[in-house]
RNA sequence: GGGCCAUUAGCUCAGCAGGCAGAGCAGGUGACUUUUAAUCACUUGGUCAGAGGUUCGAGUCCUCUAUGGCCCA
């Protein structure tokens, strides 16, 4: 796709041009800054009104207001804004005349002048001298800008929700709170590393490019190695290579990083998400239960001061302990079916479907769904929506947990837990099967129950079992989605305000 | 995968009963010696998402396609 120029941007070529003319470069090597907008403002509230103090800022022109022999502008950097006063005979004809007439909303500057309150009362740079620091061909979608009580309001903002993600530069530019979007996404994930970090974890990277994958029910893409002639595929999860780092005698591992499924996207599913596992040798999925809390709460506190957050209005208590409940229970009371009274997945399938005639109410039901399939469509439909405060459903279908240790003469159930919180799946955890034997049981059986094309159906991983073989220390592991976490503490409700740069189908335009 | 809705100027949006494509902001020209959504005067700017159809005539009605949003699966 090549460049044609609009109009508007045509216009600005030529002011280019004639900024070049005048021996001004629009694109200079070097800027200088002594203040930053919000520390001038700063260093202006503590000299006074009096003092003169001389400043030089930089940053975008947001608004400017020509007033004949002195121009009005504003400049925003990262952090804020802060008004330029400029007068003719103070810069100058020609440096004024040029400000005047070859500037544009967009263009970096940087501006030197001591500070001043103007007759109105703003703050103001009264510039003496200013540089051209960038030029700006293209329009940002520039918005005005009030200040009622305090409060910004923005009249005819950029808010076309495909572009602000296809054009998210132009977005974080014009809508300062997309910013602070990040800012939190960042001090959560500098939050999740402190808490870890001080636990006695490690932090380690493992491969994301895998030969075989594994670690979850997930569809992967696939990739190929060209000089080794081998496929590859982009990791589901990091399980089965931090299981093998206990094995290796790191007793506590953690990892941060991408995964990437080959599924449908939503308004929670990206094909490329941040996950945080960690692995705790000598740990059970109580000891992870508790670790899941505390570190919520301390994530709070850092992010909020307090362990009480608001989201979509709705205000989430984060402090432990949190309920417990089993799947069963859980079910019973959302359903009215104690699963247990249907042992296998035929009468199951029948008994989800009465209830749903019963109740008026869809159910899934999908032919050849496994047992645990049918459990876990149960918690998605009835239960999950519910947890609207942080709750830990256990005690997981066997079938659906190949990789957690089964409990004591329960062959259907196994020491796993999810955690929900404002009706959302935040995380995954269990007590780590270590037993090579029972693991590769249970490989086959997921071999020998789902189909070719099924997502449970993960390839055998030979060398991961050889590692088990070597012995593995019991442990709890666990895996939470970090953007979920992000949409919580940044209160949004769809993946995409968290994500960066949040896929979206090619245009072809 | 299915249903509903949307797509009009750089941005935010009108336009419906089928009859000359509009506004505000941004842009341009000019005025203005402290304005702040500055103001005032004049003014530029469009493949109405794309393709096809109905019609004397389509931004408006129909079909398909693309992208997005919401709901369902």
């Amino acid at each position: 796709m090549s460049w044609e120029p609009n109009p508007l941007e045509a216009q600005r070529l030529e002011k280019l041009a004639r900024l070049q003319e005048a021996g001004i470069e629009p694109y200079p090597l070097r800027a200088e800054r002594t203040h930053t907008t919000a520390a001038a403002l700063a260093a202006f509230a503590t000299a006074g009104d009096e003092s003169a103090l001389p400043v030089t800022v930089c940053g975008r022109l947001v608004s400017m207001r020509d007033m004949g022999k002195s121009i009005f502008a504003h400049v925003a950097d990262e952090h804020g804004r802060i008004q330029l006063f400029l007068r003719r005979e103070e810069v100058g004809e020609e440096s004024h005349r040029i400000f005047q007439k070859l500037l544009d909303l967009g263009d970096f500057v940087q501006a030197s002048g001591v500070l001043m309150r103007t007759r109105a009362g703003e703050v103001s740079v009264r510039v003496s001298s200013w540089r051209l620091l960038s030029k700006a061909i293209t329009p940002l979608p520039v918005a005005k800008e009030q200040e009622i009580d305090g409060k910004v309001v923005r009249y005819s903002a950029f808010s076309d929700v495909e572009e602000r993600y296809r054009q998210r530069y132009a977005d974080l530019a014009v809508n300062p709170e997309v910013r602070d979007v990040f800012r939190t996404r960042a001090r959560l994930l500098s939050a999740i590393r402190r808490f870890m970090d001080d636990h006695g974890f490690l932090e380690v990277e493992t491969p994301i490019l895998q030969p075989l994958y594994g670690g979850a029910a997930a569809r992967p893409f696939t990739t190929y190695h060209n000089q080794l002639k081998q496929e590859l595929y982009l990791r589901i999860s990091f399980e089965l290579y931090l299981k093998r780092l206990l094995v290796g005698g790191l007793e506590r591992v953690y990892e941060i990083g991408r995964d990437f499924r080959n599924e449908g996207v939503s308004f929670k599913h990206n094909p490329e998400f941040t996950q945080m596992e960690f692995y705790a040798a000598y740990w059970d999925y109580t000891d992870v239960m508790r670790h899941t809390e505390e570190m919520l709460a301390f994530i709070a506190r850092q992010l909020t001061g307090g362990t009480q957050i608001t989201y979509q209005g709705q205000q989430i208590e984060l402090a432990p302990p949190w309920p417990r409940l089993t799947m069963r229970q859980a079910i019973l009371h959302h359903t009215g079916i104690d699963y247990m009274q249907y042992t296998d997945a035929p009468s199951l399938a029948e008994a989800i479907r009465q209830m749903g005639k019963a109740r008026g109410v869809a159910t899934q039901t999908p032919p050849g769904a496994s047992w645990g399939k049918l459990i876990d469509g149960l918690l998605g439909d009835f239960v999950e929506p519910a947890l609207i405060q942080p709750t830990f459903i256990t005690e997981y279908p066997r079938d659906i947990s190949p990789l957690a240790k089964g409990i004591p003469h329960d062959p259907l159930h196994v020491e796993r837990f999810e955690f929900f919180i404002a009706g959302m799946e935040m995380g995954n955890a269990f007590t780590e099967l270590n037993d090579p034997i029972d693991q590769r049981r249970r490989f086959e059986m997921l071999q020998e129950t789902f189909g070719q094309d099924d997502e449970e159906r993960n390839p055998i991983d030979e060398d991961y079992l050889r590692a088990m073989r070597y012995g593995m220390p019991p442990n709890g592991g666990f895996g939470v989605g970090v953007d979920r976490l992000a949409m919580l503490f940044a209160d949004k409700t769809t993946i995409r305000e968290v994500l960066l740069f949040p896929h979206l189908r090619e245009r072809n335009t």
